[in-house]
RNA sequence: GCUCAAGUGGCGGAAUUGGUAGACGCGCUGGAUUCAAAAUCCAGUUCUUUCGGGAGUGUGGGUUCGAUUCCCACCUUGAGUACCA
């Protein structure tokens, strides 16, 4: 019988799916293991083979636990709401539900074909109203919570108004906005409801509030920080604005700390540890308050050196500081207006662009150093960011190379604080070592003790103390968009006001178009059925609207993140209706413990979801504060872009000739040159040239007219083969083609062969590689097997689909091992000890490298064992039925396939991960290598129980020695048993 | 600029604690089979060579009996980040 894997995967597929094979149950007496890739945005695009590389990975992990006695959970499913279903949505009037359930359908194919482990019962898809009423439910907790410090957790809001009822606010020690009204127990009771809920908003986590948001007008949506690269849209690259908006936010900032000391107990990429702390970037310093002269106003500013104190000599304020316009003085004002407009004209990118210039306005107005008392002048300048900190910098010239230049641009003095330190060419920044001078009760105290000591006087002092600051912004989570999750909200009186959760799921109306509303609402704004009707509890017309029972909707939808935050948590239990998941599913699974995905999720999801874990933990809703103990950020595939060399033809100007520049080149076709006629664009040229003279397709009179010049133009690489020939028939009848169809072709030794050159795969470049065509021709277990072989999982790595010969026609050895000739046979008899110790050798390295996660290197020892196996004539059962279930977590099918030809009724994924017994490995003899000062010279077969005296001797008296030491006598001899001979002199 | 990762044949890559560099595969070369091709099988394939050998893991240095592996400096490439006070 052929290997046949067209059928052989058809078959198993079926057999799986029909049988559930992997259906993980909620109560077992083995081990949980829950193994997790980052689920898919369903894009029209479908998959190409980078796509299926994590989860190949993850599939195989999965697959050896099961071996290995463990209750697996291995799901999938979709982050199916998004952008592009909407845009498509806006161009063709399609409903995104639609292409978003014609993507999963193609999606759900594609990775039905690769046979997948998958345990599609527990299948979530974050648009589907069962899910995401969910993540309604979750949102209405974040809002009826509230985060207090004493305890360090999320509280519900009653904790906190109880509170207020008692004491007021001003004993609470909240995450909260800034500069709240401070009120007493008895005027929190005085106030009217509107007020009462003003206030909480104040402290929910979840809260509406004006904030400067990034506008994108081509998207016309708000985005997020993380959405935006180099100031303008990930999505689509539109630029970006900054706009006032009133927005729902949440408070992720109070769990900044705990967000990154969370990090510490995770096992998680370095880099991706790295970024978030980046982002989140905590950094330790004072809040220090200046004076400003001859007005009642304030100036606090953020430092991380309140050391330097002494070297403040100047003020600067973001230009948008609310600040400036109180204080600027009457013949500075036009300077400062000036500049203030100058600056708001310029887009973040411009500023972000243009770091050089150095740029700035005084306002006349000066503060008093809270320690001297002295007056130092306030500037604005827009290297200070409003967005960070207060928006405001004590500038201390000779220690930050910012304010160094600043006030040398504007001359302004840089006294020197520090001893013994040169600062007429640039600030000095560096702390260690570095001893303080000319300051006052910080003078020859070394930085760590001025820090103390400066933070001590300021707090004893009054105006200033201790702080740490955290660049993690809280996060704006409404979008202007259709194809999201609905707000649960509905507005009282401008209040927000949440939907009891029994009403849930709030499910997203329908509208006739999915642009804004024409007077700039999201288009929700187009929904004609958008009000909450308060007494029958439902979703009514917006006719019904009277702000008594019957109030609007929100309008904005949540964000892509919002269902990518807790859908590890879904899928436990995932068809549950009475709870967000089951306690027994959630305190069986807990958190992922193997969780593979791409970095670029980084700062986005990652960061996002193990803030909603935190908080559901606080809640007591999950039992583990953080959702997934390791993950593995897998590489990305690249293309092998191949490229073929055009002729352009020119005709030099300004020559006196009878004929036209086109007649000239009218009857020269387009023409390609293979690859290695030339290195040059001359040799190019020339080629070209002798081709065309030879062909008599150009007039020798004419030849020096012409200019030929050389273009790459990127071929489809499903028409060129291994030896990077073009197949010229079908480049030629190419549906993209089409104007080349009579090229000609300058062939070396008869054939065309191509450029190629790593790119990332995009359908523009021709590069991309689908995995159904992969599977079709050479199978899925092919294609696991090589995606793994390409190199390490976390490395990017580029595709060559030739390459995948060597692991079909290992899986075709692998199959005739069992079979004599067109027979399936195997043998009883006892395996000899080559046979042993070829799959013992096999069991070993294989285990070793999966739960080291270097599935490259395992393929390498399949490759092996199998060519071991074949030259040893191997074909005993005790040998083969072990190997079967090494191979099957990677190439599943032809595993199953022997598995029940060996007589086995139920699927391998049920037997047992066979074991290694080093007894079979033990050898008797080792082939030493003979070095000569470090050089291996020439190997020795030893017996492995000689002592190192008779290793030393036999090597001594060897021919092979003697003639190699040419009659020096060796200074040392190393022997380390077992291991090596060095032989130095 | 800063942070991180990585530099090994024509290519993807291997080398467990410092111990035979280039496993395995692609490609290439030669051969067998074939009318021919595909497929399959066999042999070879780091460079260099006066065929004894010599050199060799980005570059230069160091530690060591011995370095792809450890240390220092530099170069290159990739990724992330960017006025963060």
């Amino acid at each position: 019988m052929q290997y046949n894997h067209l059928e052989i995967e058809k078959k198993w597929q079926k057999f799986w799916a029909e049988n559930q094979t992997f259906k993980a149950s909620n109560q077992s007496d083995k081990p949980k293991y829950y193994v997790l890739d980052m689920f898919p945005y369903p894009s029209g695009a479908g998959l190409h083979v980078g796509h299926p590389l994590g989860y190949i990975a993850s599939d195989i992990y999965a697959r050896y636990k099961r071996h290995k006695g463990f209750n697996v959970l291995h799901p999938q499913g979709y982050d199916s709401f998004g952008l592009p279903a909407e845009q498509y949505a806006i161009q063709t009037g399609q409903h995104p539900a639609k292409t978003t359930e014609v993507n999963i359908a193609t999606y759900r194919k594609q990775l039905d074909k690769i046979g997948f482990s998958f345990d599609w019962s527990k299948e979530v898809r974050t648009s589907s109203p069962e899910y995401y009423k969910w993540t309604q439910w979750i949102f209405i907790q974040l809002f009826n919570s509230w985060y207090n410090i004493n305890t360090d957790k999320a509280e519900d809001i009653s904790t906190l108004i109880s509170i207020f009822e008692n004491e007021g606010n001003t004993t609470v020690k909240a995450v909260c906005d800034e500069e709240i009204i401070a009120f007493s127990a008895e005027e929190w009771k005085a106030f009217s409801s509107t007020q009462k809920e003003e206030i909480l908003l104040q402290y929910r986590l979840t809260f509406l509030s004006d904030t400067e948001v990034n506008w994108c007008p081509a998207l016309g949506t708000v985005l997020a920080n993380d959405e935006i690269v180099n100031g303008v849209s990930e999505r689509g690259g539109h630029p970006v604005v900054r706009k006032k908006m009133t927005q729902w936010s949440m408070r992720i900032s109070a769990y900044a700390q705990r967000l990154l000391d969370g990090l510490q107990k995770i096992d998680w990429p370095q880099p991706l540890k790295d970024s978030q702390t980046n982002w989140i970037g905590r950094s330790q310093g004072a809040m220090v308050s200046f004076n400003v002269d001859g007005h009642d106003a304030k100036i606090d500013v953020f430092t991380t050196r309140p050391d330097t104190i002494f070297g403040v000599s100047f003020m600067t304020l973001a230009p948008e500081h609310e600040l400036v316009s109180q204080i600027v003085t009457d013949d500075q004002r036009k300077i400062v207006e000036e500049y203030q407009q100058a600056t708001a004209k310029r887009s973040e990118r411009d500023r972000m662009a243009d770091v050089k210039t150095i740029s700035g306005a005084f306002t006349g107005a000066y503060a008093i150093h809270p320690f001297s008392g002295e007056k130092i002048q306030i500037w604005i300048g827009d290297y200070v960011l409003a967005s960070y900190g207060t928006g405001a910098v004590m500038a201390v010239p000779c220690g930050d190379q910012r304010d160094y230049d600043f006030a040398k641009h504007f001359g302004i003095e840089i006294p020197n604080i520090f001893e013994g330190v040169d600062i007429s060419e640039a600030a000095h920044a560096d702390k260690e070592g570095t001893v303080i001078a000319n300051s006052d009760f910080l003078t020859g105290l070394k930085y760590k003790k001025a820090l103390k000591l400066s933070i001590y006087e300021m707090e004893k002092r009054g105006f200033g103390y201790g702080k740490i600051n955290y660049r993690l912004r809280d996060a704006v989570f409404s979008r202007q968009r259709y194809w999201g999750e609905p707000f649960p909200v509905y507005y009282k009186e401008g209040m927000p006001q949440m939907i009891d959760a029994e009403y849930l799921p709030i499910v997203l109306p329908e509208v006739e178009k999915y642009l804004p509303t024409e007077d700039g609402k999201p288009p929700l704004g187009n929904a004609e059925v958008w009000a909450w009707d308060t007494v029958n509890n439902k979703v009514v017309s917006n006719d019904l609207i009277d702000n008594k029972t019957v109030f609007p909707l929100e309008l904005n939808t949540m964000p892509g993140w919002a269902g990518s935050s807790w859908y590890f948590n879904r899928y436990m239990d995932a068809k549950n209706s009475e709870e967000f998941a089951s306690k027994e599913a959630l305190n069986y699974w807990k958190e992922i413990d193997l969780y593979i995905g791409g970095s670029e999720h980084a700062t986005g999801h990652l960061l996002y979801a193990r803030f909603w874990q935190k908080f559901l933990f606080d809640k007591n809703i999950v039992p583990v504060d953080e959702f997934a103990k390791k993950l593995i950020n897998q590489g990305m595939i690249l293309g092998t872009s191949a490229f073929v060399y055009k002729a352009t033809f020119f005709v030099k100007n300004g020559c006196a000739i009878d004929k036209s520049n086109d007649d000239v080149i009218e009857n020269i076709p387009t023409i390609f040159v293979s690859k290695n006629l030339f290195n040059s664009d001359d040799e190019f040229e020339t080629v070209v040239k002798n081709y065309l003279l030879d062909k008599k397709l150009l007039n020798p009179n004419f030849a020096d007219l012409v200019m030929i010049t050389k273009s790459e133009i990127h071929a489809d690489v499903s028409l060129v083969n291994a030896s990077d020939e073009l197949d010229i028939e079908g480049f030629k009848n190419h549906a993209l083609n089409a104007d080349y169809k009579n090229a000609e072709f300058i062939l070396e030794e008869g054939v065309y062969k191509v450029g190629r050159e790593v790119e990332k795969m995009s359908k523009s470049k021709y590069n991309v590689v689908n995995p159904d065509a992969i599977c079709e021709e050479y199978g899925a277990d092919s294609l696991r097997l090589f995606e793994m072989f390409l190199g390490p999982l976390e490395q990017a790595k580029p595709w060559k689909t030739s390459g995948i010969s060597g692991v079909s026609s290992f899986l075709k050895k692998l199959w005739k091992l069992y079979f004599n000739g067109d027979k399936f046979e195997v043998s009883d008899a006892e395996p000899t000890k080559d046979e042993l110790k070829a799959l013992h050798k096999t069991i070993k390295k294989v285990e070793a490298d999966i739960e080291n996660f270097s599935f490259n290197t395992s393929v390498s020892t399949f490759m092996i064992a199998v060519n071991e196996l074949t030259s040893l004539k191997c074909n005993k059962r005790a040998i083969l039925e072990p190997l079967a279930i090494l191979v099957s977590p990677y190439a599943p099918h032809i595993a199953e396939e022997l598995w029940s030809l060996l007589g086995n009724t139920a699927s391998i994924s049920t037997a047992s991960f066979p074991i290694f017994e080093p007894k079979h490995l033990v050898e008797s003899a080792k082939n030493y290598p003979i070095s000569f000062n470090g050089k291996m010279r020439f190997t020795l077969e030893l017996p492995l129980d000689l002592s190192k005296e008779e290793i030393e001797k036999t090597v001594m008296a060897h021919e092979k020695t003697i003639a190699q030491l040419d009659g020096r006598t060796p200074k040392k001899v190393i022997i380390v048993p077992g291991k090596i001979v060095n032989i130095v002199g």
